[in-house]
DNA sequence: GGCGCCGCTGTGATGGCGCTGAGAATGTCC
DNA sequence: GGACATTCTCAGCGCCATCACAGCGGCGCC
């Protein structure tokens, strides 16, 4: 779960409240770092408040719908014009809830919301011309679906949730492989290796020392 | 449109508005017969009033949901305790407005429902060329009915409603086999087998390590 | 320019995943 | 009560993914 407001108390009380309800929560303080965190996908849902620093509630749904991200989106404001609600709504948000609301319809709304989502279109990782779809484990890259095995697509899933930065191998090891059973940190090589065959040798950067980066272009 | 409400002015004043906005809008005046025109279909969406006579709107979205009908509806109601409203969620509506309540809002929220509902169930699940009839337990492939037992139904039902997208062996135990129950594993390899001999081969494809995927077309 | 080390890749072993046929246990219909 | 359908377990098998290993190439440092 994914909750952006920048009111602290409120945005500590929702973290708490969610998660004895067994959710994990992370929290965003501004529009900008909630749609940067809700591009990177892995959310069930987001909770989103209207007001916010740098980019409005408003901004981010549309902002998100445009790029194709369907997580469903529960709105929340401390205006209550009827004119916000249909506004809202409008945008792309999935449902809608004015300050000061109820701890219970919440949830109860957050229910139904994930209901619905999950046979909403899922989170699709993309970066540069590659795109991957972890509900239906499908990989295109440049509009051609390649096929990869299980230890691969885990890889690249995680090389996609953290695009353009330099992962280094033990952090690969240690989430893409089981962390119990020791492996030879060679693995990791010879699945980059592996991938970059499948996906196209430039689109995997190695950084001598550091680690591997997913490339931004495909060099022409 | 459905609209169900027993208040003769509300609803004649909802007819009123939502035909100005291009709706075709029919009216039943108590819960019954407003569960039995939405049985028949034929409707995009359903305003369900909260107190009816003869059967409460919760009970009709209960009822419907049960037969799997998963027309879109939005419940209105008087009452505005908060209990209320985690009720009509949980029952199975999709969105909830306290009366009184703004035409603007109402208008909003049914379209936001509208956008979601449209494509995201509809009562008989299709897939490529397969068809599934929950209600009436009925399969066709390519045009051709195929007879399935209870549980190859079941299987496949619950693979339709994730279209696409891989479900892996747990979640199939947990869903379509009693979760209490302990099944082997490979009860799930085993009926996946029936399932292909009966529907076609290459329309279940096995994802290895991940799970199962209903395949968009068969191969020609 | 030489040397050392990091990273890449081809080869091959093995272990486990997924498929199938057989059959036992249970339920259902006539 | 018998015949049949359905569900599910079990064991065996084939194949593919995974990974260790070793040799090699190239980058960077001095």
């Amino acid at each position: 779960m994914l909750v952006v407001e920048d009111e602290a108390r409120l945005a500590a009380a929702l973290r708490r409240g969610l998660q004895a309800e067994g959710f994990a929560v992370d929290v965003a303080a501004d529009g900008q770092d909630g749609l940067e965190m809700a591009r990177h996908g892995g959310y069930d849902a987001m909770i989103l408040d209207v007001m916010l620093p740098r980019l409005s509630g408003y901004r981010v749904v549309r902002q998100l719908r445009a790029e194709r991200h369907w997580l469903p989106v529960l709105m929340l404001s401390a205006k209550d014009g009827e004119y916000d609600q249909a506004d809202g709504l409008d945008c792309g948000a999935d449902d809608y809830l004015t300050k000061p609301f109820s701890y219970v319809v919440l949830l109860a709304r957050l229910r139904a919301l994930l209901r619905r989502g999950a046979q909403a279109r899922p989170v699709v990782l993309s970066f540069g011309d590659v795109e991957l779809d972890p509900a239906e484990r499908r990989v295109l890259v440049a509009g051609d679906e390649v096929t990869l095995t299980a230890r691969e697509f885990a890889l690249l899933e995680y090389l996609m949730r953290r695009p353009g930065q330099v992962v280094s191998k033990t952090e690969l090891l240690d989430h893409v492989w089981d962390a119990a059973l020791e492996t030879a940190p060679n693995a990791v090589e010879v699945y980059v290796g592996y991938l970059r065959r499948k996906i196209g040798r430039d689109r995997l950067e190695t950084v001598r020392g550091a680690g591997y980066r997913l490339a931004a272009a495909p060099a022409a």
